[in-house]
Order: C-alpha cells, then structure tokens, then sequence
DNA sequence: CACCAGCGGTGACCAGCATCACAAAGCAGG
DNA sequence: CCTGCTTTGTGATGCTGGTCACCGCTGGTG
C-alpha cells in the first residue's frame, strides 16, 4: 500500500519531474521514464459533451486547448498529494483516480473515486490553499493539466467558464455533504454499509432492472470510505449476503433486496 | 429543540410567508408579523470589506444592490431547510447562522456555524439541487436575499462575481473536508473533541497571548458538530479540566495547554 | 414567588466494533 | 507449476462510547 502523506514516501514512488505535471509515478519496474505517452488532445475524447467545459464559446474552447497539456498515468500514479501547494488543476479524461485524505497515524479516508469529466484539484487551485486531498491513479488515466495561472486567467477572462467551474464545486460540496451524512449519522457500521452501497448503486447503476453493478473496491477500500475497519466490512458482506439482501459474483455485486437494506438506514 | 426535517415542523413554528424569503420565523409568543424589520441596505454595514462580493467594479456592485432584498430575523428562525427546492441566496450580513443536516430519525450533524459575510445556500442555488442543509439563526440576523433566478443572471453577466462565487464554494468545501476529517479520521471521541476546539481557536483565535475564546455552543451543539453524545462531551470537558488542558469561565474557553490538546490528535 | 424548561453533570450497563492473530483463497509473474 | 503477494474470511478479546436514568442548577415566565 502507498503512503500518501506525502512525507514517508514509499520507496517504489519517485518524483517524475517532467514539466508541467510533476506528478509521482510508482517506478515499480522500470526506472526510465514510463508510459507518459502524449495523447493529441482530450479534446476530442468521447465523452466531451459531458465534460465540464464543453458548450463554451468556441473561443473559450480554443483559449482552453491552448493551455491544456495532456498526459497518460499509469496505475499508483500520484496527480497530487495533500499538503502540497495547489500547481494546477487535472481534467479526467479517461481512467479512474481515488481521492483521499489521512492522518498522521496513517489511517485513511477515501472522499471519492473520480471519474471523466471531472476536474481535479479545483477546490484547492481556486481557493489558492493547499492540496486537502491525494490524488491517486487506480486505473491507467489520461489527464488534461492546466497550470494554476493559466487557469485563473482563463476563469477571469471567460465568465462562462467561471460559472460552470462554480457549478462543479458545488458538485464536489453536495457529494462531500453526502459523505459526511453517511458517516457521521449512522447509528452502526451496518448502517453505513448500506448507505454506501445505496449511494453507490444510484451513481452508477443505470437501467432499470435488476441491480446490477461493478464494484472494483477492495474490502480495505470500502472500509476507508464508511470509516470502519476492513474486517467489519468483510462481516457485514458475509451478513447481507445470508439476509440475501445482496450477492457478489467476481466483482459485480447483485442487490436482490433493495427495499430491505434501506430499512437498515431506518432503524 | 426544534424539528430540522421540515416535515414534521415544531408546532411552535409556521411559514412567514412574505415574499420573498418565505423564511420559517418561530412564532413562540407573537402570531402577528415578528421583527421583520427592513434595513436600508447592507451595503452599508460595517464589514462590508470582508464581504463576498467587495471590490468589484461599481456597475456590478449597483446590479447586487438592485437585486438583493435586505431583512432581519429573530432566533429560531430558519432562513432554508434541508431538502427544499432552493429559492436564492442569503448573504449574511449580521448575526449567526447554524447550518445542520439530520437524518430521518432526528440524530442531527452540525455543518458550521456561518459568520458575517457568508452566502448561504450558495451550493445548493448554483447546483440547482435541493438545499442539503437546514439553516437556523441563532441570534437576530440581518441577510440580504438574492432570488436564484437573478442571481444567476447576475453571475453570469458579471464574470469576476462568478469567480468569487467559485473561492467562497472552494472554501465550503475545504471547511466540509475539514470537518470531516475530525469525524472520519479519529480514534477516540477525546480526539474528535480536541479536534474541533484546536480547529475553533484557530478560527476564532486573534491575538497571540493567551489563547482565550468564546465558545457559545452548548455541549448538545457540540456533541452534534463531532459526531458524539452530549453525555461523552460533557464528560470530556472535566476529563480535560481536570488534566489541566482548558479552563471553562462562563462562555470563554481558555487553553492551558495547547500543546496538550495537540498531542491527543498524535495518538 | 413558584414553576418549569433547558443545560450540565454523573453513575451503571453493555452492544458494537476495533484490534490482533491466523488461515484460506485468489492472482500474477517467473 | 510453484512462489509470493494481496485479498478475504473468521475467532477471541477488550475497550469505548452510546444509552438510560436521575439530580441539581439557572434563568426566564406567569
């Protein structure tokens, strides 16, 4: 497991010290530069129209590629790690990056698993604070990075764009609240569980039959999401399952009783 | 203590339903209209430099002034609750706010209590979403109202007012961040505690003597912001007397032993 | 003045969960 | 296929803090 304080780092993570990102590749296997393959432009990535910038002005658009500088990072790649100074914000275009803040004691608190579309480091490039969250690649990611100055530029220049990052940030604040109702208003660990997977079942499963999604967490991931301990987690799964409210195959987990774990918020 | 759901009202409360801040006032002993008391306009009140919306160029500083509508609130009075439909923006001019959540069965988390100069409801406004937090004045407000519609009219037309929208969400969530790691990241409900007072002093804290604030929260209300049973504060608190850490006189809070509350946090 | 509601303080109890300590089961790489 | 690592599963144990029950204090109100 990584360290992310950011002060101990673990010995497989260097610094990758290209300009502009800066960001920490684990040189598990190969010490020479790795896998930063330069994509042509996110811009034209699949998923644009619901990427945060996308109906803008076209000169928004144009002034907005201009600054971008698209990368690739592999797995265990750090975009940013709490504490430091805010460089730049990262537009996910393609992977999946966790989120996630810890104490000294190296205790750790998942606040969220990004997705595309989203921009990373917001909070703290517009606040001009430093990073609250590290940001950690779990799958292989293209990112478009945009430098702080650039980007606070660009915002002064395009109201547009200043309002959709608004928007945005007020995403990340709802989901943040939605988290903190999770984990501060459970009576039990069971209760947060089910909270956790009704929140997780809403984001991410679409259609409307049977309940089916992917959940690549590990236990000990889950764990840091609802702030309990790994093997509390792995109880309450074996606990569900023989209350057949749920069901895992591989890494699809099946929810046969939806009504029965929101009783569980309910007690 | 009055209901927060906004379901099952307090029959002590109705709707004032003036427009148009619809605000719920409590109408404990006087049915008629209560200390709605307009105020010329806030643009005129003291802090007004700290304020969100200060230095911009006059023009948009005039449209504000068109579009807000200023107000006064007692005690009790709620300006939102939590799962409406947001209406506008309160931009708190005088007074204290308590922003909370509470889950169905009355357990109640305490996001922050609001300062002058705040906009309330900003997240929830922007985002279109419903308000995810109830807010309760805790002692006579004065806050100028900003229907969404206009608002957003304003914003988007005054492009530096969008960009200060941005930082004052930026600093919602680094405040929703911060409170939940004294909640998610602690081991022990003395951690949390002391958590939260080191976070109050350096808040509340000007001056670099000795480290005295006010603290007028009862242990109920602090119980609710650190997720812990009245009975565990209280105990706490002597815990922590008694261990010459704090000193309580009335409703300031002196710190004996700043390093000692410190060295909880590392255990 | 008597009364009452809200707050602070304290003891007893015990359920829930973190922690420790292994063991079993996947899975990846040579 | 064997080897080593990560992930999952499970038991035993002990402590923390939530809950209940009760008391005294204070300040506001009729």
């Amino acid at each position: 497991m990584h360290s992310l304080t950011g002060l101990n780092m673990s010995p497989k993570s260097f610094w990758y010290s290209q300009r502009p990102e800066r960001a920490i590749i684990p040189g598990n296997t190969m010490p020479a530069p790795y896998g930063l393959e330069i994509i042509e432009s996110c811009m034209n990535c699949p998923h644009r129209e619901e990427r945060l910038f996308c109906n803008l002005p076209s000169a928004s658009v144009q002034k907005l590629s201009s600054i971008t500088s698209p990368a690739s990072y592999p797995k265990g790649a750090m975009l940013f790690v709490e504490g430091q100074s805010p460089r730049g914000v990262f537009i996910l275009c393609s992977g999946k990056v966790k989120l996630s803040t810890s104490s000294a004691d190296g205790k750790t608190l998942i606040l969220r698993i990004s997705d595309i579309g989203e921009v990373l480091g917001l909070a703290a490039v517009v606040s001009g604070k430093a990073f609250q969250a590290t940001a950690e690649v779990l799958e292989p990611t293209q990112a478009n990075f945009i430098s702080r100055n650039e980007f606070l530029q660009f915002l002064r220049e395009h109201g547009e764009a200043a309002v959709r990052v608004a928007q945005q940030l007020a995403e990340n604040y709802h989901h943040a609240l939605s988290e903190m109702r999770t984990i501060g208003l459970s009576h039990s660990a069971g209760e947060k569980l089910a909270r956790f997977l009704l929140d997780w079942i809403a984001e991410h499963h679409t259609g409307n039959g049977e309940i089916k999604v992917k959940l690549t967490l590990t236990h000990e991931e889950i764990a840091q999401m609802i702030g309990a301990s790994r093997e509390t987690v792995t109880r309450l799964f074996t606990d569900f399952k023989k209350k057949q409210l749920l069901q895992i195959k591989g890494s699809t987990l099946v929810i046969r009783d939806r009504a029965g774990l929101e009783k569980i918020l309910e007690n």
